[in-house]
DNA sequence: CTGTTAGCGCATTCAA
DNA sequence: TTGAATGCGCTAACAG
């Protein structure tokens, strides 16, 4: 068994108080008094054991990460990735730890009482929640709605849902038109729009405001789901039927872990970038669309910042600051490369 | 504050051992106070208090992840990504969880007194250490050895290194020996040879091998960082050099996170795949050399796999079973397909 | 500035 | 089968 506060406390000849007080910094002591205590706790390689701190301030130091549709998603990875790591830094300069939170098999199909996050923030074992990947039909939205209301410390990724809590975002609807209005500025009038399949609701806003500023532009949604988008030989067959015989001119690509494919069936076709077909994509990590040949043009949505001024957020409110803003709007910047062709 | 379990002993007109016996099904108690102890945990929506549990019984149902190289490194996203899905799913059918530990900036840079990972050890808060990416030089490693001596329940990924703990791993030597030997069956003697800076040193006894067994075949190593990796004109200058001007004929590369500017490099140069180029890599995710034109042969390491290996071996040493292997190994399989021409 | 003491929520031992 | 009592390691209120 490990040393504990008393030890401590007897070998430097004082109190368990006097060493907590060290412990935390939370009251002056004398020089001498803190000195041997100092010595002991090296002499025991002391470390103040969790539980007890945290029976007594309930409060654990670990935030909950909650990405509901990470499980068998390409689309996650790099955005996934980039988001944590934003956390991650954040939340370790502040000394907190950061616990991955997934579903278990059953909740979905077993029709669990609980969903699993609900279990962590119960039990105290986080002391806040950051979320991403929150979809409209979520079996876990009802839960997530109570915590809202009850001001729970919680952030999460998206658009703006509730009249309460805090939430961080890049409006993927702004920046899903400005990729076709960039194209429609080159002279493009027939797009293809690669959007994945829980993007679809949130697309139909796009699609209007398209249609409405853009009337001449024709659109053709492609859509992945998880399995879909990694295959080549799918956009080998809608690259064929759009490009190569209707005679689109452009694609938007809704991430850059799409784009090693789009190139492998654009040269299995033999069609060229940009000349025969003009491409830009969402880019969520710096440099990405720079490693292709030839570089992709790209709005680059800034995750990994919005993981880090998420994991800001949450600490302020767990911390109990005063927080003006509720939201958190990042700009997206357009990257001029090599992909798109002026079609006049 | 939640209701704790006197509320609930109150409600049920019982006593809290009661109660108790009932949360662990630790003793049998009567069917209908035991049916009153439930309704009273439904009413209060309770959860037993981790802090409570955990004081009592040391032990905190989570498990640290620690990959020291993590921070900036390209090369660990399709690798980390899939250990981490692979140790998640395991600890999570089994009701642990995961907690990222990262180093801090602080500990290289300022010289601090201890790791991160071992605070997290001697504050208990995890039952059990994950550790991928361990390097020679890691400043951790003395810290990381003493656990090892303690023999704290803990599995790395990677080489055996120590006579005690645990690891898994898929002998990088071995694949990286069979890539070439591979590509000599298809009478390649001239191979260029991708690694990452951090296997250097494993690979010297690599290189060895192929010079013994193989000493017709002249090999060239393409070293990369995470910095170099991602930059498509270093490809473009050592494909120049070596593949046009030196006729090397097939190159080996370390992950397929590399392919796509392999290939971009490739097409930048109208160097054709196989023919000009025969190429192989490693696959750490199923079905990735599927997505490139054309299709890239590969060794697969299942990565998936080892994470849950690791998990399961691990949660075995944490619950105090007897384990008889110290070690996990993986086999490689070859997946043959479009990318590697015979010379003959 | 310092020590004593009372819990925090729970599992567990001991009596009954 | 049950309840009372103890203590896990710590913080904080209080008294000195």
């Amino acid at each position: 068994m490990a040393a504990s506060i008393h030890d401590v406390a007897k070998r430097a000849g004082v109190s368990i108080a006097t060493v907590s007080r060290i412990i935390n910094s939370s009251a002056t002591v004398s020089d001498n008094k803190a000195a041997a205590v100092r010595e002991a706790m090296e002499y025991f390689n002391y470390e103040p054991n969790q539980f007890g701190r945290g029976l007594v301030k309930q409060t654990s130091h670990m935030i909950g990460v909650y990405f509901p549709h990470s499980t068998g998603s390409i689309f996650d990875s790099d955005y996934n990735l980039e988001l944590l790591k934003g956390m991650e830094q954040v939340l370790s300069r502040h000394n907190y730890s950061l616990v991955l939170i997934s579903e278990n098999d059953e909740y979905e199909k077993k029709k669990m009482a609980k969903p699993k996050f609900l279990e962590y923030v119960s039990q105290k074992r986080v002391d806040g929640l950051l979320i991403s990947g929150l979809t409209q039909k979520s079996s876990a939205e009802e839960a997530f709605k109570q915590l809202l209301e009850e001001e729970y410390p919680m952030i999460y990724i998206g658009k703006r849902f509730h009249k309460k809590g805090y939430n961080v975002y890049a409006q993927y609807e702004v920046y899903m038109y400005k990729m076709v209005e960039t194209l429609y500025q080159k002279n493009h009038r027939d797009i293809l729009i690669h959007i994945w399949y829980m993007h679809k609701e949130l697309f139909k806003n796009v699609a209007d405001r398209i249609r409405e500023h853009m009337p001449e532009v024709r659109i053709q949604l492609i859509i992945s789901d998880s399995t879909g988008a990694s295959d080549r030989k799918y956009w080998v067959e809608n690259l064929k039927k759009y490009v190569q015989e209707e005679k689109y001119t452009a694609v938007c690509i809704s991430g850059m872990e799409s784009i090693g494919i789009l190139l492998s069936a654009s040269a299995e076709l033999e069609l060229h970038i940009p000349d025969d077909l003009s491409v830009i994509a969402v880019e969520h990590k710096k440099g990405q669309g720079q490693r292709s040949y030839p570089a992709i043009d790209a709005f680059y949505v800034p995750v990994f910042e919005m993981g880090a001024g998420a994991a800001d957020l949450l600490i302020g409110c767990v911390e109990g600051q005063e927080i003006s803003d509720h939201s958190m709007e990042f700009e997206t910047v357009y990257i001029e490369r090599e992909s798109i062709k002026d079609r006049n």
